[in-house]
DNA sequence: CCTCATGATTTTGC
DNA sequence: GCAAAATCATGAGG
């Protein structure tokens, strides 16, 4: 609208500067006539009411041809013109005042909060920041999200997740740089043009700034949809990721070995502290929580049914037996008195379990853990008052941990190998 | 396909 | 919040 307070737009001005930003808001509304060349020019002749439209098409054809040179030739003098500057440099200013003031509303733009969501998202997914890492902090977020907390160099599905992501990562990217660079080369053109108009029209710096803006928004928007579909994209295939976690999967044989090492070796109270878990959750290669799930489930299990772990038990037994008796440990100091001490129980010290499950096993087996609690075994009468059901001193926390579990276990049999199964008391069991 | 084993999740109690 | 118990869901073996 304002193109018409400034009077007709020069022949040939008026459709090339703001109708080539097709949707600008306000709208390029061309001025009536403003297609017309000859509308200024006053060789349009009047009458053109009553006249056969083959007439009128005839008299434009001829009369734009006229007319045009006419242009030419005025454009030329008004280009000549002394006054021209200053008069440009009012018209400018007449259009700043009105046409900028009109839209003076819709230049601040607002940051869009839906924008901001999607910048944030991607940037915690990793999508967006800084290169590389971002995969697998955004998996360690999908990790964390699920409430588990993953060994970060552990599973197929975990690298198969990261390189997914990798992908829409790199695809995002280059779609970016590819709007970038298309809309850099459409406001330079667009300037071009501008520039080339403004020798005809008045066109104010301000002016030349809203069109970049407006531009600009025109390919934020584009790259908003982008960012939208990357985010539904990462959500995917975290859902996905997440879903395939959600698989189970059988532990390797060598993890259960060392889960099992573990709880045979601490059958009196197999309850891993937090460091043990940790170390039985590197050693597995599986995480804390799992190894928590695991316990949980063996304790249970074992407990409604331990006759059938007796088998289990009993090898696991003879393995440690085995293991101290070959194991070359010849620690005889401080056995690290089980549960007499009140809160840690057997593993709680860390200077004892703790330790010995550091200990890389020496020929790749480890049995470390079951070579400890072993040799407590081996060890002076303390140590057996743990494993032997005999007089046992629980520390409030094992009371209470054992409130069902020692009714039902701490089996004399488990720990000493040349008892057979049949001794269990197996009172609670089904 | 069925059954069992087993890891994970949910519910419940403390 | 932790552990027990129940339950779900899937993998593996027959």
């Amino acid at each position: 609208m304002d193109e018409r307070l400034l009077g007709p737009p020069p022949p040939g001005g008026g459709r090339g500067g703001l109708g080539l930003v097709g949707g600008e808001p306000g709208g390029p509304g061309e001025p009536p006539g403003g297609g017309d060349p000859g509308g200024s020019s006053g060789g349009v002749p009047g009458g053109r009411g009553k006249q056969d439209i083959g007439d009128i098409l005839q008299q434009i054809m001829t009369i734009t041809d006229q007319s045009l040179d006419e242009a030419q030739a005025k454009k030329h003098a008004l280009n000549c013109h002394r006054m021209k500057p200053a008069l440009f440099s009012v018209l400018c200013e007449i259009k700043e005042k009105t046409g900028l003031s009109i839209r003076s509303s819709q230049e601040e733009e607002p940051v869009d909060p839906q924008l901001m969501r999607l910048d944030n998202m991607l940037l915690a997914e990793g999508v967006a920041g800084p290169e590389k890492g971002g995969g697998s902090a955004a998996a360690a977020a999908a990790a964390a999200a699920s409430g588990g907390g993953v060994s970060p160099d552990n599973s197929i599905e975990h690298s198969d997740y990261r390189s997914k992501l990798a992908q829409i990562r790199h695809i995002y990217h280059s779609e970016l740089e590819k709007y970038e660079q298309a809309c850099n080369e459409f406001t330079t053109h667009v300037m071009n043009l501008l520039r080339e108009q403004s020798r005809t029209r008045p066109v104010a710096p301000k002016e030349m700034e809203r069109m970049v803006s407006i531009i600009h928004r025109k390919f934020s928007a584009i790259q908003m949809q982008l960012k939208q579909s990357t985010c539904e994209a990462v959500m995917i295939l975290r859902s996905r990721f997440l879903d395939a976690r959600r698989k189970r999967r059988n532990f390797s044989k060598q993890a259960t070995e060392v889960l099992n090492e573990y709880f045979y070796s601490h059958l009196s109270n197999p309850y891993p502290s937090e460091e043990a878990k940790e170390e039985l959750a590197k050693k597995c290669g599986i995480t804390v929580s799992q190894v928590s799930n695991w316990f949980g489930n063996k304790r249970i299990r074992y407990k409604k049914n331990i006759g059938k772990f007796q088998e289990e038990a009993n090898i696991y037994a003879v393995k440690t037996a085995v293991s101290v008796t070959q194991g070359g440990h010849s620690r005889t100091s401080s056995p690290t008195p089980p549960s007499s001490a009140g809160s840690g129980g057997s593993f709680n010290l860390s200077g004892s379990g703790d330790m010995f499950l550091g200990m890389p096993g020496l020929n790749g087996d480890s049995y470390s853990a079951s070579q400890v609690e072993s040799l407590r075994h081996s060890m002076g009468p303390a140590g057996y008052g743990d494993n032997l059901g005999g007089g046992q001193m629980y520390s409030p926390r094992e009371m209470r941990a054992n409130g069902g579990w020692q009714e039902a276990v701490t089996p004399s049999s488990v720990t000493s190998p040349t008892e057979g199964p049949g001794s269990v008391h197996s009172d609670t069991s089904n």
